[in-house]
DNA sequence: AAGAACTCCTGTTGGC
DNA sequence: TGCCAACAGGAGTTCT
């Protein structure tokens, strides 16, 4: 899925086109995605205004007049598209699916007042939408566990300790743990473990002193961590199978991956003779070298 | 109780 | 070219 960056990505696009729109008809086309969409989901947003769009770990969150919030999470496919028809240019087709799209995957189409027309887009249906009151948004079950903000100002070697102190899980799992720190996935735990020289099977653990404190590579991994997405989300996130941008262009960090997807090519950290391998962890591919991660 | 495996679903890719 | 297994950016649930 789009994993923070993309996620932020996708918001900035969304942003223009929803805030202070009205939504005056919405299309829902089928009963669920991942969980069943929310009792009477289109009744419920049609004639409400969006009066912001912002966004919690890798939740999309569209602020209405009605003091609900439109929860959106894109899963691993899901994908929005912003569309004026009325200005359209007569291209053949239209660029939505040619950006990939299968037209049988929009699932929910947003018809907004000012003439825009936001698609959303999810062949494996992973992602799911929901409505929560705004007043305790943070209570609510999807939210009341979700970990701190790797870009806001709580992320620094100190609560990383705090977070990983007594923890036997390999760092891998730890960072892509959303209860301890959120928005981070497969790609930018890799790449951040790489810049860190941190071994992906490390104890999240050893990262913490004795007394808790931060050890000199917990500060050093909150840095990276906030140095590659901050790149990343400048960079319009990463283009690899499903995701692009809600004008259908795509992101290019992918070109400054490190070692997510370079398996067998040479490490790319200045002086180290490492190759990059993929290992398995939980399932998933974790991409590092050997030699420079420790 | 933490950690890992399994699960949802479809599409793409690489090996034969 | 076709077929099939493996794999894909997530994360809630269920096991051990």
């Amino acid at each position: 899925m789009p994993e923070l960056p993309e996620v932020e990505t996708v918001r900035r696009g969304l942003e223009p086109a929803m805030t202070g729109a009205v939504l005056d008809r919405v299309e829902q086309r089928r009963k669920d995605l991942r969980f069943a969409f929310p009792e009477r989901f289109a009744e419920r947003l049609q004639g409400r205004r969006v009066t912001a769009l912002g966004r919690r770990a890798k939740y999309l969150l569209a602020d209405l007049d009605s003091g609900e919030v439109l929860v959106m999470h894109l899963g691993m496919t899901g994908r929005f598209t912003v569309e004026r028809p009325g200005d359209a240019p007569s291209a053949p087709g239209d660029f939505h699916h040619a950006a990939g799209g299968n037209a049988v995957h929009d699932h929910v189409v947003f018809h907004l007042s000012n003439g825009f027309r936001i698609t959303y887009n999810d062949a494996r249906r992973f992602g799911f939408m929901a409505l929560v009151e705004r007043a305790g948004l943070e209570e609510h079950p999807l939210f009341r566990h979700v970990g701190i903000e790797p870009l806001g100002n709580a992320l620094d070697g100190a609560t990383l300790a705090r977070l990983f102190a007594g923890r036997s899980a390999p760092l891998k799992a730890a960072l892509l743990d959303q209860r301890l720190v959120a928005g981070l996935g497969n790609i930018y735990v890799c790449e951040a473990l790489h810049r860190a020289g941190l071994s992906p099977s490390r104890a999240a653990g050893t990262l913490a002193r004795k007394d808790g404190g931060p050890t000199a590579r917990a500060e050093r991994l909150a840095t990276v961590i906030r140095d590659v997405l901050e790149e990343a989300v400048a960079a319009g996130g990463s283009t690899l199978r499903d995701y692009v941008h809600t004008d259908g262009s795509l992101g290019y960090f992918q070109h400054a991956f490190r070692v997510y997807d370079r398996e067998g090519e040479p490490c790319p950290a200045p002086g180290c003779r490492g190759i990059v391998r993929r290992l398995v962890q939980s399932g998933r591919s974790t991409f590092f070298c050997g030699v420079c991660q420790r």
